[in-house]
DNA sequence: CGTATTATTGACCACTCTCAAAAAACGTGG
DNA sequence: CCACGTTTTTTGAGAGTGGTCAATAATACG
């Protein structure tokens, strides 16, 4: 089972020659910054973009680091997350293909990005992109969608993390990731997690041994399964719904 | 005191004569929306914008319905709120003059808005909006840099919701008022707290009594006093940002 | 295969919630 | 302006959800 997944993310890295500018190997299709755009635009639009690679756990960037690039995730999964003084931490997003990271309002990042699986990403110097926006404003509109969409997403986690038992933080979670999922294309009830559990825990604001035991009994109800520990199939996905609603 | 504060209130909503377009009344200065366009520019946006007022407590829109408007703020505050099915809610933000509201990214707003005390706003009709931002971009921009600052504020207020203390919760959230204040030019240690106890608990995740209990704590630490149930005055702020950062 | 890391399960505990009552603030009408 | 009823806030006692600490099991990796 983990071979077949990891032989994905490496024939992922295997099609991207890193350094070199090539979008064969995209296939985001309307979700892509760049869909839309005519031949002429999309050559300028590519003279500002870089495009890199990174292995699995590497950090991207971190927080309080000068900001430097505007990123866009063409495949793989990053998360998002900020810390306390004493270690606390909250992982404030997952980004999966098409998702956009590293705005800043000043000059500085407000969160650390680090890769879960290998990851490909383009990536935009600030500078040019100020120069850019102006010349294609359809880019800045886009971006500004993004940004309401994560905005929106970030307003459901509070809902999440403030008013959701644990139950109901796990139940969230799954259908969020089933729909995310699904609106990329993968709409198997059976999906891969890539990331750990202890991730989860501070995605959802709970501790390792909570996610764990809300998982558990979550299986033992019938309504998911966890054929090993980096897949889940959801068995009852009206259900989980509904848990997740607070009813 | 509080003759004071309503005092006020009372004043902004009399300099506005509701349905006259006047911006006199607007002290935002280079917060506004409007800031930095040229006379020319400025009738244009004019053309578009229309202003009106809000009695305290009065919901402005509700989660679900159309989206119509985008909003911001000129005097007063307002909250912004989701609800789960059986009550519990979560205020995602409290907000000030310059701030914006009523964005969305499909028709329909994704939460409620409601005024705390009387309220006026600067009011555009989503349709006319697109037009206005092809032939003013800075106005894009403004709002795609408000956009990231909202976002920024919420990962801030996810990190609190699912890794900070009741202890910390509160002492973050005195410090974050207090600066928000500061930025639109009140910098007295002493400030009005337009939102009530329950308020204060949905947005940071706790019940009414555990924010009473808190608030009775810090005062007894004399770290802020509470001249009345809508005041606070922080006596120690660089304590209070040492306990909101977890040390 | 052996070691290190991650996940699960168990027992116990504490922070915050719930339920309840008292106190304070607010609003209204006389 | 004060008396009254209502709402909000504060304070207290007890309980529960999820956390802490610890041991075991499963998985990853050299």
């Amino acid at each position: 089972m983990r071979g077949t997944v990891l032989g994905v993310v490496a024939t992922e890295r295997d099609r991207v020659d890193p350094g070199i500018v090539s979008c064969t190997h995209c296939d985001l299709g309307s979700m892509a910054f760049c869909a839309g755009l005519s031949t002429q635009q999309f050559r300028r639009f590519m003279s500002v973009l870089g495009q890199s690679s990174f292995a699995p756990a590497t950090t991207i960037f971190r927080e309080g680091d000068p900001q430097q690039y505007l990123y866009t995730i063409t495949a793989g999964s990053v998360k998002l997350y900020k810390l306390l003084s004493d270690g606390r931490r909250q992982i404030t997003s997952f980004l999966f293909p098409g998702d956009f990271f590293g705005m800043s309002i000043d000059d500085n990042y407000a969160y650390t990005a680090e890769s879960l699986t290998t990851v490909v990403v383009c990536r935009f110097p600030q500078r040019k992109l100020e120069h850019l926006f102006d010349e294609l404003p359809v880019l800045e509109k886009k971006l500004l969608g993004a940004t309401t969409q994560e905005l929106a997403a970030a307003q459901e986690q509070m809902l999440l993390l403030g008013r959701k038992t644990a139950r109901e933080k796990l139940a969230s979670f799954l259908v969020m990731l089933r729909r995310r999922l699904s609106e990329r294309g993968d709409g198997q009830a059976l999906f891969f997690l890539p990331m750990s559990r202890s991730d989860i825990a501070d995605f959802l604001g709970l501790t390792i041994e909570t996610v764990s035991r809300t998982l558990t009994g979550l299986r033992r109800e019938g309504l998911i399964a966890l054929p090993d520990v980096n897949h889940v199939a959801i068995m009852r996905f009206d259900e989980l719904v509904r848990i997740s609603d607070g009813a």
